[in-house]
DNA sequence: CGCGGCTTTGATGTTCATCAAGTAAAGTGG
DNA sequence: CCACTTTACTTGATGAACATCAAAGCCGCG
């Protein structure tokens, strides 16, 4: 928790690369201008964080608009004294920068890559300039940020509806259907993590993960789970 | 809940109003050239909608974009057997359409007036138009919703991280400092509502002002409310 | 090797939802 | 207008769900 930001001025984080070849134009920057996209493009850095590394912290001054090109991180708000929440777990595309980027100074989330992630990172100015410019852009921005605010709250107020049983069958859904498309896996964050994520404590998610193995719901092995009743967790999920 | 949307189209409800000598103009459509302003001026409804009708519901087609002109609304979610989850009470100027309202066909969230208010409504596609010619009124519509999105997942956060007690203490600052700006006021809504936006149980929602009246936080007369010890009260917000 | 962080299980106690039952208030139809 | 029904409010009692505490094994890391 206590990591620092990761410096983006070391020459071998950068990568070069070609916004024109890239295959996340047409979602972040459909309806721009080739001059536009060339604006973006040469002041864009796209930086690899490592698993654990910190993306921006809450507090921090926002400089750049950033949106994820591959990989995995969490956003959360951090609680005076280390109890973290996290606020959403996000997945190129998803995380569109954060969602208060244009409306206010500072950060008001923490970020960290769970999974090792490319993250471009455009300067604020040339993100709003083109706004400026481009309506079209513009309405594409508010689209996504929409979106991605909406689909948060959807999912808080999904989850407080729900007993433990249900969370947990909803997390592990989460993972299966929402992130990687396939029924076994590797968690990418702690239990703890999921506890923080789905509001209950660290105890709790070990137990009904437990619960769930002896029920041949899934199977286990340290961070791998494998998904053996798809249908019976879907029923948990929707009536817990 | 099952009261049907006010029909639009009763020739009383109308009000003519000019939106260039409207206060709100400066808040929602600063930025706009004068024949912009116009334009949505001649499009403009404002409507005026009782206590407990509704602006709109989940899953209509949405057709208007919409502002609270003056009164209050919850907007809430419906959860299958008439269980409601209030997501958000909304002022003036804090209830600038739904959040989705540029990404989705249909609204995710119905609307219903807890004061009589009166609603400005535009159709969807004059908003659209003019965000694509006018790209600091884009700018401007962003940020406006960013702060609402963020504040709403900022509130769900706090609440789910408090217990009954700070979320009791909670709900009644907010009324007091947010929504009327005085420590004496009538609750717009019941006391079910209450539960359903802090989420808890009815039950446990009286009995924790009644407790909170017994130790003279409070003096409570039906719907009427007054603080009496704030500090402890934030106290009790901040720690519980 | 030892330390801290992550994981696991069991025991304990508190918080909170639910049930039950009754009063008050507000709307409804004759 | 009054009987009637429904909805809101209130209090107490009960039990279930859940957090917390405690203890121990495990793993990676300096």
């Amino acid at each position: 928790m206590d990591k620092t930001v990761k410096k983006i001025d070391q020459q071998e984080e950068h990568i070069r690369c070609d916004c024109k070849s890239c295959e996340l134009q047409n979602l972040v920057f459909e309806h721009l201008l080739e001059n536009e996209l060339d604006a973006i493009c040469i002041r864009k850095e796209t930086v690899v964080f490592k698993k654990g590394e910190t993306v921006c912290r809450m507090g921090d001054e926002i400089k750049f608009f950033h949106y994820l090109k591959t990989g995995l991180v969490k956003f959360y708000k951090t609680n005076g004294v280390g109890k973290d929440q996290i606020i959403r777990i996000a997945k190129p595309f998803d995380f569109i920068s954060l969602i208060t980027v244009f409306s206010a100074k500072e950060y008001q989330y923490s970020v960290t890559a769970i999974e090792d992630s490319e993250v471009c990172m455009v300067p604020l100015w040339a993100i709003r300039e083109i706004i400026e410019r481009n309506g079209k852009f513009a309405l594409g921005i508010i689209q996504k940020m929409t979106q991605v605010s909406d689909s948060i709250i959807t999912a808080n107020t999904d989850i407080n509806s729900k007993n433990l049983r249900g969370r947990i069958a909803y997390i592990l859904l989460y993972f299966a259907e929402d992130i990687y498309k396939t029924d076994q896996y590797d968690l990418p964050v702690s239990r703890r993590e999921i506890g923080e994520l789905i509001e209950m404590s660290t105890e709790n998610v070990i137990r009904m993960l437990s619960e769930f193995r002896k029920d041949k719901l899934i199977a286990i092995d340290g961070k791998n789970i494998k998904i053996l009743n798809k249908v019976f967790l879907k029923k948990l999920c929707s009536f817990g």
